[in-house]
DNA sequence: ACTAATACTGCCTTTTTATGTAGTGAGGTT
DNA sequence: AACCTCACTACATAAAAAGGCAGTATTAGT
């Protein structure tokens, strides 16, 4: 690692609107340890050039003609893994924020990010940070924040949850009795009250909507 | 709203070093908009006084005697949901963080923070953000991100991702056969390949390790 | 042209599930 | 004491699923 490599960070960026981009490669450009290796105004643009291959990140917008932005980080990440990609977008739905980071962006910026927050995200994400405006943080902690097994939704008792667990686990209905101590037609009663309780009739469905509401924990 | 409100955070410690616990103390109450109105050396302490109610913002460690921090957050979410949980800890293991954000915590940082970011967290915290270090942001981040169904790590094909989607909303060959125009044998013939590829032998198994691998998603 | 892999169809057997119905004993309620 | 609910046991039956084995049409590679 030469003293260049490591604090010039070459930045490519996906923005169709032309003064936006411009003011982006302007701010950036500005800095000592950013240079903005490519500027293009689709997906397509960027990936008939070369610079892909020799760029640290990439900064790109959400709404782009042709290809998405979701659709292109999907194929960036494929085509260079190591790139870091960093959305900045007018949208902050959940759905946009979910899709941009599940597709393998590590940062998701509002558009109207000052210049100062703008360059403070880059190299945060350069640093192996994730930057993100504070309401989409927000956003994102919360998906972890589990509905407390005491008050779930479908009020699974101890006993069922235990069960729908071992459920997960593909075990039968022989098995579970096993592990738990509990003859077979035990275990079977527990299972038809838990498919009344989540409104089901399979296991697969129990297990799939018990994770979802997680009720249960997958692995 | 009057001015006051807004602007006054009230603050309770949990953290059961006396130097750590008296440093954040005198740190936070140096500040115009912070008041401590609570420092406590464990959860049982801190639940046994009637300052939780009031406060608008609880900053506590993981590793307590008694009630462990994980412990506590949720007891704490479940008595008094309004109020926001920062967690400050040397742990920056998987295990740790998400164990906490799970729990409830909006936050989490290292308890190396610099006074600085400490009230800058607290600040951001306070106004609808999660304040993290950059490596744990990140952490979260990566949880999000999707094995791309082109390589995943079992190698499923498009169709047999199509169908262990069907599995998961507990359809039957027969009615799977249906929705995607095959014959309940060729829909067969692709679940025992699936079972196969991610070494399982149930469609139950089948669809919870799907999820797990984030081949699909539940819902 | 031969071979191999893929994507099915078809069928058969055993195991497992889903569902219904009935009954028991313990514990708490009125 | 009568009654209820909960957590189970027990049994019966039909529908699915799992697993094994054989065969075919299509396509790609040698």
């Amino acid at each position: 690692m030469t003293g260049k490599d490591q604090s010039l960070i070459k930045i490519i960026i996906i923005e169709d609107n032309r003064y936006m981009r411009e003011g982006w490669k302007t701010i950036l450009d500005f800095e000592d340890d950013f240079v903005v290796i490519g500027s293009y105004e689709s997906c397509e643009e960027a990936f008939e050039s070369d610079t892909l291959a020799k760029g640290d990140l990439a900064l790109m917008d959400i709404e782009l003609p042709g290809m998405s932005g979701i659709e292109g980080v999907k194929k960036l990440r494929r085509q260079h893994p190591d790139l870091i990609i960093i959305m900045a977008t007018v949208f902050d739905d959940d759905k946009h924020v979910f899709d941009a980071l599940c597709a393998g962006a590590v940062g998701y910026l509002m558009k109207k990010v000052s210049p100062e927050d703008l360059i403070k995200a880059i190299h945060d994400a350069h640093e192996g940070g994730s930057p993100m405006t504070p309401n989409i943080a927000r956003k994102v902690i919360n998906t972890f924040h589990n509905t407390s097994a005491e008050d779930n939704e479908a009020n699974l008792s101890e006993r069922e949850l235990e069960i729908l667990e071992e459920l997960a686990k593909g075990k039968s209905y022989a098995k579970i009795g096993e592990s738990i101590y509990l003859s077979v037609d035990g275990v079977r009663y527990h299972i038809r009250n838990i498919y009344k309780k989540l409104e089901v009739n399979s296991r697969t469905e129990a297990v799939s909507k018990g994770i979802s509401q997680r009720l249960i924990n997958p692995e």
